[in-house]
DNA sequence: CGATTGCCTTGATCAGGATCAAATGAAAGG
DNA sequence: CCTTTCATTTGATCCTGATCAAGGCAATCG
């Protein structure tokens, strides 16, 4: 079962450019006209911060483009991520002005922003947005268990098959599994990155990316630029049941 | 921070018979009517099973009585708990038939059951309901991700010292973190338990124990029977900040 | 009462990743 | 063009926690 993935499928608004309507359960109606009233943009370049754990936070936002990471750090520097936002997922909760974790722009990135008050009380009002965003919440809660067995029980190589998966399966169109072709996507992550996704060093990341390499699994042309010949065959070095998951 | 603990905290109805208030924002009104009618009891005794993962799972509840767990399973056994579910808290998820992981009484469980349909229905039309576990949710999603930092990053002790400092934190009454005296408790977990939780083997975990035992962190009198004589001296060794964490 | 069972401890050894250190390569800038 | 910088790779070594294997200790049961 792939962690983000899925979390797109069900409301995803394709090409619609108010990507924030994934907030609502519909795409139309009073509610969507009010949160139209609301919203503002904010844009980040790569790298760059958007919150700092311990910030106060008064506002909530859906990302529009690029990718947003939840990073939780120690007092002594490890580092541990703990979300990865792609377009369209929501960040920030109602009822908590403090931010428990940073979030930092891995790629360029525009986000969706509500203050926080008026889009409480609009929450009230409109249980709609409540309903949606509850759904929306337990979908999370289920990747962030997945994303604990990976953290708990995986080897490295299965850690790193099972990042390559859920990327790729993302970026063939979500529930294309049938897709037999090859499929060919860009990382979004450094190294680095993907070694505080997946709870190892980036020195483990990278002799275990050469390993896959070297097995067939993956083809790496320029470090970035990841090709996966066979999906079937990387999702078997996952540790993962084979069916893939199942939802509803 | 806690991962369960805080849980608790805003909702806990005490001493109230109906623990499956928890589920309302409100100790009274209509709502509370309806789900008077709805509810029915179920008891497990420790180390039954409640479901299975796969199952399908036509209910929502909430615990009375006694300790859950959610675990997940690979194909060849390696096992990790994703989730601990003490008094007042909810399990199950609207909208979805089939159950993500097995759900186990870990101890003696009382349950407090909503049909999954007429729960739903309830739940479009009184928001508060909505609105409420929302909130739990999101305190769910908070637990989970903490929890991901300890599977990733924290060392074998830390581990240890993070559960136990959440136990006895859980015991002694929730923000009463000022509590200066030793801290007794009973473990509601075997070692293997622990294991599943932390990621671990038991026998780490045994080790471990005995290693904070010699260095009198704690006291083991009956292998299940802790005594924290200091507790921020066992904070200490979790790796986390200070403070202990903060809401709102 | 001895035997069984479940839970826990302890010891010896092993190995998967971490750590430390250096080298490579590519892109950006002066 | 050379330098700098950043991401990545590669190598050598170490160490934490896993694994394998006994043994202890209560509680339960025949």
């Amino acid at each position: 079962m792939s962690l983000h993935a899925l979390k797109l499928a069900p409301q995803d608004c394709g090409d619609c450019p108010i990507r924030h309507r994934a907030v609502c359960a519909r795409c139309d109606g009073p509610e969507l006209a009010k949160l139209e009233e609301m919203k503002y943009y904010r844009s980040f370049e790569a790298g760059q911060n958007v919150v700092w754990s311990g910030d106060r936070m008064d506002f909530v936002a859906s990302v529009v483009s690029g990718i947003a990471s939840l990073t939780q750090t120690m007092e002594d520097g490890r580092r541990q991520m703990v979300g990865l936002l792609l377009p369209s997922d929501f960040v920030g909760r109602p009822g908590r002005t403090i931010a428990p974790y940073d979030v930092t722009a891995t790629t360029d990135l525009v986000m969706c922003c509500f203050r926080r008050k008026p889009f409480e009380e609009m929450m009230g009002s409109t249980p709609h947005v409540a309903q949606r965003l509850l759904e929306m919440t337990l979908d999370e809660l289920d990747a962030a268990r997945e994303w604990m067995l990976l953290l708990g029980r995986k080897t490295a190589r299965e850690k790193i098959a099972s990042l390559l998966s859920i990327l790729a399966r993302r970026d063939v169109g979500l529930k294309a599994k049938a897709a037999k072709g090859p499929i060919s996507f860009d990382l979004p992550l450094t190294r680095e990155e993907m070694a505080d996704y997946l709870g190892l060093t980036l020195e483990t990341v990278s002799r275990q990316m050469n390993a896959l390499k070297r097995d067939g699994l993956v083809e790496l042309e320029e470090k970035r630029r990841i090709v996966v010949p066979n999906f079937d065959r990387l999702a078997n070095e996952t540790g993962d049941d084979s069916d893939g998951g199942f939802l509803s």
